[in-house]
DNA sequence: GCTACATTGTGCATGCGCGCGCAATCACAG
DNA sequence: CTGTGATTGCGCGCGCATGCACAATGTAGC
């Protein structure tokens, strides 16, 4: 036991738990690997290996009590208790993040927001007072978020992860384009649209019709 | 020659364009794998291996030549040309990609912009007219677009992708928080913020201090 | 033009994730 | 209490991506 788990494995686990709550918001009670493989496009085969790595959640013969097996979910993905949050970059972009109403049903609060840019100091967006960049270490110490958004432009994205390292962040949302560096303990995520764009014309560029 | 190329290697090629973009926008003539993999996170090897796919671009003792590469890359991928791209969803989530301004530069343009709800129809959005999903598929045959943007709730997600489907989009780039079914020859993308939230919590879970 | 050096391109081995297939196990019916 | 049917948990092999190591090759200096 305890032997290292994939990171595949691990990136696959919130899609189960997302399925698994759309099931449990209809009121079933249990459901087998080839049903849940069947909704989430992943063979059942896959979803069984990736639970045994933490236990025996199921029954033979009847499949995974949903009720259990998401509450089981919850707590190997450390999303049973509420995480906070600090954005910094409070842009176009940063004000969609704040205004994104996917977050906080799911546990994730921003508690901070932040910009490089003085200009928008001071204006409260969304029930959050944005402060400047230069205080983001001491309002750490009372905040203690451990998870950070940057939302900056590309050329200012590394010095601000950098200064959410220094002030204690663990795990950063990355929507800048860039390939940020961190630290090996540190965790970090990219989002960016335009290359998951880009990839997918590779597929689609022979298919003929002008733009 | 005509191989399979791994799905992994495509997706790393779009992150080659970004770093060869920042070189060539300060000038550098030449780059060796060593750097660039450096700047990336990726060894050395596999930006060989992965370009060794699709020819021989650089030259021994020297490097890649910047300007040269990112010819080749962008069309590899495809992007040389305007990608025409439609947007269902016209929230405030839709509002936020239609203001993105990172699409633009990249060669992606939104041409169109369509809602369930009838509220918004009618209305301008960023110099858009916001139409009803109903006359989806009329308005295709004039726009022509490939690329299908999703950002409606997950409830009527996989409804508004089968009309993107069948209107003629063989690429989508996913919003919503669902696992959609899309035939084999259509691409599909997921964009989904929580989710990589809650595959860092995993990691950092131990590492106390109170919400 | 020749030599020394640097870096690419690639055959090959390693490791790992994925899925098959089956035995173990549980529910349920009779 | 026993038999039947269904589904899990998991050992095992396969296939593929990754990275090493070296030969091939181009550059630059003298």
């Amino acid at each position: 036991m305890a032997l290292e788990i994939p990171e595949v494995v691990i990136d696959r686990l919130p899609i189960y738990v997302r399925a698994l709550t759309v099931l449990e918001r209809q009121g079933r009670d249990v459901v087998n690997s080839q049903e849940l493989g069947g909704k989430l496009g992943v063979t059942p085969a896959q979803i069984r290996k990736d639970l045994s790595y933490f236990g025996r959640f199921g029954k033979q013969g009847r499949g995974y009590n949903v009720k259990r097996l998401l509450e089981e979910l919850h707590q190997i993905l450390g999303i049973t208790r509420e995480w906070s949050m600090v954005l910094v970059g409070v842009g176009q972009l940063g004000r969609a993040i704040l205004g994104y109403g996917g977050f906080a049903p799911q546990g994730f609060r921003i508690v901070g927001a932040f910009d490089v840019d003085s200009a928008a100091v001071g204006e409260r967006v969304d029930g959050l007072e944005v402060k400047s960049i230069d205080v983001l270490p001491e309002e750490m110490r009372q905040l203690r978020a451990q998870l950070g958004i940057v939302a900056v432009p590309a050329a200012s994205a590394q010095q601000v992860i950098d200064m959410l390292v220094e002030s204690g962040v663990k795990a950063i949302l990355n929507y800048a384009p860039i390939a940020a560096h961190v630290p090996p303990d540190v965790r970090i995520k990219d989002i960016d649209p335009v290359l998951a764009l880009q990839s997918m014309t590779f597929y689609i560029k022979e298919s003929g019709a002008a733009p």
